[in-house]
RNA sequence: CGGGAUGUAGUUCAGCCCGGUGGAAUGCCUGCUUUGGGAGCAGGAGGUCGCAGGUUCGAAUCCUGCCAUCCCGACCA
């Protein structure tokens, strides 16, 4: 049996492309730089909404929808925000076609007074809503997201990782003080972190963005880093603290207590299916996805082992029961009785999937009462006595959980390295996060990212205050910065 | 958007240099034997050779343009 296997060593991107593929989570499309998602990677990206859409509801949000054209002058009022993306707007502008010799054509009598932009982001079109929720102090704070697809047209995208239109949700609040936006902002980041640890099992890097890095209409943008296998750093998510920008731009004022007029503070967050990408570089291994317990859409799968037809009655009936009693304890099971396939091939298939838990069930286990327990992060396989299998198995998968958490962790403190030479930063930027002093200035910033294609990823909260001297400059640094290549 | 590569069966690829009725493996379908780590044998179905032009008696093969994908750059809240 001839199954090609792309290896990370081998190639990287290339064993990122084959999992993605071969795991049944996405396919590129007709459509240029768009991707189609397929149910199985659909299912783990909706393990992912629903548990971030409770955190963002027990933190008093409420979700709505705005529309995915943003009339273009509305991009002209808060220039700076657009700076970022303004190369790659898809932009509407014609509502109809006709028919001419049999081939549909833009109907040139048809073209729009105001050109239309897909929304590459949503604060404008947000932000002019708002002016009209917005009056008094009583209104405020508004706290709403909205889940939505955005479109950029980037030039070079990866599947989940880059692609011109992607998923996302948007959180968008409204503060009568900068202390309140402030606290917003960093509160929806610890939302961020606390999510990408527990549920997608990945340590991050709670941080804030130089000023080259910065969402260009915030003050300040925080993100949260997560370190690859690859040694490269991957932004997985942002929280904005935008100050009065959009409010300026859009004249959104409220009345005081004191009745008087001020300007509304404002924030924005937001994660992707960029993090989709994350899992996948974070966890998965040569033979395939690796899927923390928390998300994977099958945590246990059972395969079944016979050679006749009253084995495979007999364990059928097993299996019913096992599967009555996982169920019952919450767990999400699938049991592969597909007469069409062997039983290695479904190992072999299910694996590649990054099913946490599989079951197998043969005739010796009937006799015994047991059943081959395999766990696929550590590969390990043991035989377990089926008495209070429920139970062990909701034990096995806490503990999957919690390995798989371990070991990204150990693997990123491994690979982040304190250095203060510049040799020495050049060789451990090879390999992961570089913690190096740097003079507080863009110019060198953007001297090292010339040199070396590494960016400050971020500045740690609460980071440590020491004195040193900046890698590059030799001038006098008050703090080690986060350096990394990025994805 | 610049440089490089690729595009042939569902998939991975050979054929192209040197033009002459399109191949392999795997997958798929049928049957039998199998089933505790990607099964074996036999038979069968499956292709506008990325798209559009051009050269030619004749194009998967040569030429031009376009599209898509991959790698490297530039760009990227």
């Amino acid at each position: 049996m001839a199954i090609k296997k792309v290896t990370r060593a081998e190639d990287y991107s290339g064993w990122y492309n084959y999992i993605v593929e071969n795991a049944d989570l996405a396919e590129h499309s007709a459509v240029r730089g768009c991707m189609v998602i397929k149910p199985y990677g659909y299912a783990i990206w909706e393990k992912m909404q629903q548990d971030l859409d409770r955190r963002f509801k027990e933190t008093g949000h409420s979700n709505a929808y705005f529309p995915l054209f943003i009339p273009k002058s509305f991009f002209t009022k808060e220039a700076k925000h657009i700076d970022g993306f303004a190369t790659e707007c898809a932009i509407v502008t014609h509502h109809r076609l006709k028919n001419v010799n049999g081939e549909m054509v833009v109907d040139p009598d048809a073209k729009l007074e105001e050109e239309l932009i897909v929304r590459p982001t949503s604060e404008t079109i947000i932000w002019n809503t708002y002016k009209g929720w917005i009056q008094s102090y009583r209104d405020l704070p508004i706290l709403v997201n909205q889940w939505a697809n955005v479109v950029r047209w980037e030039l070079r995208t990866r599947l989940f990782l880059r692609t011109a239109e992607f998923l996302w949700q948007e959180g968008h609040t409204a503060h009568a003080t900068a202390n309140e936006a402030i606290a917003e902002t960093k509160q929806m980041l610890d939302v961020y972190a606390d999510f990408a640890e527990s549920i997608l099992a990945i340590p991050v890097i709670k941080g804030v963005k130089t000023e080259n890095e910065r969402f260009g209409g915030a003050l300040d943008t925080y993100c949260i880093e997560g370190l690859m296998q690859d040694g490269k750093a991957l932004q997985m998510g942002t929280s904005h603290f935008l100050g009065q920008n959009f409010a300026h731009a859009f004249d959104v004022k409220f009345l005081t207590k004191e009745n008087k007029q001020e300007y509304v503070w404002a924030t924005s967050w937001g994660v992707s299916t960029r993090l989709m990408g994350a899992l996948i570089m974070a966890h998965s291994d040569d033979d395939g996805l690796v899927l923390p317990p928390r998300l994977a859409p099958i945590q246990v799968v059972i395969v079944p082992i016979y050679r006749t037809d009253d084995e495979r009655i007999r364990i059928d009936a097993k299996v019913d029961e096992v599967v009555a009693s996982l169920k019952k304890q919450g767990i999400s099971v699938k049991y592969d009785n597909r007469d069409t396939q062997k039983p290695g091939f479904k190992f072999a298939e299910w694996e590649l999937k990054g099913v946490p838990v599989r079951l197998a069930i043969g005739p010796r286990d009937l006799d015994n009462g047991t059943v081959e327990v395999a766990r696929r992060d550590t590969k390990e396989k043991i035989v377990m006595d089926l008495t209070d299998l429920s139970h062990k198995v909701e034990h096995l998968l806490e503990q999957i959980q919690t390995n798989i958490y371990q070991k990204a962790l150990d693997f990123r403190t491994e690979n982040t390295n304190n250095v203060d030479s510049w040799d020495e930063f050049c060789e451990k930027l090879e390999s992961g996060f570089v913690l190096a002093h740097w003079d507080g200035t863009s110019e060198t910033e953007k001297k090292i990212k010339e040199k070396t294609k590494a960016t400050i990823r971020c500045i740690p909260i609460d980071n440590l205050l020491q004195d040193g001297k900046c890698i590059l400059s030799g001038n006098p640094s008050t703090q080690r910065v986060i350096f990394a290549k990025a994805y």
